[in-house]
RNA sequence: GGAGAGGUUCCCGAGUGGCCAAAGGGAGCAGACUGUAAAUCUGCCGGCGAAGCCUUCGGAGGUUCGAACCCUCCCCUCUCCA
């Protein structure tokens, strides 16, 4: 019989992990078919490449044959979290939350599989929102010592400036949901983003003081890219795993524009590629490395948005700038089309009315109705700079009239700098 | 409750009656260079068909020819004291 490896050394080997507790005892839990949970606040309806570590891990985990259960935190989406945030939150609305929690449910189903026995989703707002204060605060808050709080790492950012009441509660509440799915599931491992580590060591305190249980952690090490930004922040704003929100296009070229230096690392965290193929692309240097920021970009765009999308959107790119080889040895576990073929078609498309190509609509006008630009001065701007382009043509004048004479077959392509393109259809 | 310090454009942070759409930095955008990478350099970086005009400096009033800047009230944050 082949010897299956403990997930936890997957993880490890695949660069998921930065804290843990004890790892003798880590590896035990985990070499029989156990539970864990992660917790997704809901403060949007839709989550963003930043969530993408933990949904990765817990589809590691269940492909190694444990039971997932994804928290979506409807009940303390009310308190707000202020691990390592300097700032408040805005508190949520009971509706605003309800609604998040359900895309949420919806969009996280897409990694797992929420069939009989295989995951299970919960809402903590089903055990939270009738909790009795007093009764709380004998049973579980005894159990926390404010002094011990007042050291946590994941509160010393808004010791500095300042912290309410309500957000000081939060690690109450997350210890008391590891608390109780540790009851009601026998759920003895949490895993979370690295500032959770305090939330998350809480609940294994609350655990053990309540029943005498040893429970486990795994943290997440904050993935940031090379040049050192945030995981998935782009100028025009976070990039979302919600298709109306990032297109499927922008998704995959997010992936495609990686850093150097971050290839590698991100197709253990981001793809399912066996560890051995990802390792023998490791010396890679310079150029190379494009074929696999290809593949990396497909591969993470088809978990997200699906093959087709994935391969229309390889196809755009394809259109757009060029098609890129990819040698058959390259990442082989990879589901990409190596060789030249027709796909769908993922260039973000408007429509405009006929009558106004026939007279022609300023350029300016269309760069800010296709999104490309903010503002009519910003369109401006660009064109002055020399970075607006019809059909690979250069505009010069901000108000050249575009027009039914600009029309290929393609449509009209409108470009803002080398990257961003957008269509005109009618 | 008392004393003090603050709230400025996406962020940090200058400005303390006209020269302020507001220094500087960061982020961002474009161009050059490249490999749809990084680094670097250059330009841009509230809005308006660009002339000038309009909207911004926590909120509401007021003083003034003129207010981010002075006055009044309010809201919010921080620090110390009680």
């Amino acid at each position: 019989m082949q010897e299956v490896k403990n997930v936890f050394d997957v993880l490890k080997e695949r660069g998921f992990v930065a804290q843990a507790t004890d790892e003798v005892e880590l590896k035990e839990y985990l070499s029989r078919s156990v539970t864990c949970y992660i917790g997704f606040d809901p403060t949007a309806d839709s989550l963003h490449i930043g969530s993408l570590v933990p949904i990765m891990a817990l589809a590691q985990m269940q492909r190694h044959g444990h039971r997932p259960i994804v928290l979506v935190g409807g009940g303390t989406g009310m308190v707000g979290d202020p691990s390592g945030k300097t700032e408040m939150r805005q508190i949520l609305t009971l509706e605003e939350v309800e609604k998040n929690v359900a895309a949420l449910k919806k969009q996280l189903s897409r990694y797992l599989d929420f069939g009989e026995g295989k995951a299970v989703m919960v809402n903590n707002a089903d055990w939270l929102l009738d909790l009795r204060y007093i009764e709380f605060l004998r049973d579980i808050g005894r159990h926390f010592s404010v002094n011990r709080m007042l050291a946590a790492e994941s509160y010393k950012l808004r010791l500095e400036t300042g912290l309410n009441f309500i957000e000081f509660n939060y690690m109450l509440l997350q210890a008391y949901d590891y608390y109780y799915l540790s009851n009601r599931f026998g759920c003895m491992l949490q895993m979370g983003g690295n500032d959770q580590w305090g939330n998350i060591v809480a609940g294994i305190e609350l655990i053990r003081r309540k029943t005498g249980k040893s429970a486990n952690a795994i943290t997440f090490p904050l993935i940031t890219t090379a040049s050192g930004a945030k995981m998935g922040k782009t100028a025009a704003g976070a990039i979302w795993l919600s298709s109306d929100k990032t297109s499927p296009y922008e998704f995959y070229q997010y992936w495609v524009n990686t850093d150097d230096r971050d290839v590698v690392r991100f197709l253990k965290l981001y793809t399912f590629l066996p560890l051995e193929e990802i390792e023998a692309v490791e010396g890679m240097q310079g150029q190379e490395l494009n074929a696999c920021k290809t593949i990396l970009a497909y591969e993470a765009t088809a978990l997200t948005h699906g093959e087709e999308n994935a391969l229309a959107a390889h196809d755009a790119a394809i259109r757009i700038f060029g098609r890129r080889d990819l040698s058959p040895g390259l990442l082989p576990s990879s589901s990409i089309p190596r060789k030249p073929g027709d796909a769908g078609d993922g260039i973000p498309t408007t429509f405009v009315e006929r009558g106004r190509l026939e007279s022609g609509v300023p350029a300016f006008e269309l760069f800010v109705e296709t999104g490309l630009c903010d503002s009519r001065s910003a369109a401006r701007r660009l064109i002055q700079q020399g970075g607006a382009y019809v059909n690979s043509e250069r505009v010069t004048d901000f108000d050249m009239p575009v027009g039914l004479g600009h029309l290929t077959e393609e449509g009209i392509l409108l470009k803002a700098g080398k990257k961003k393109v957008h269509r005109i259809r009618f």
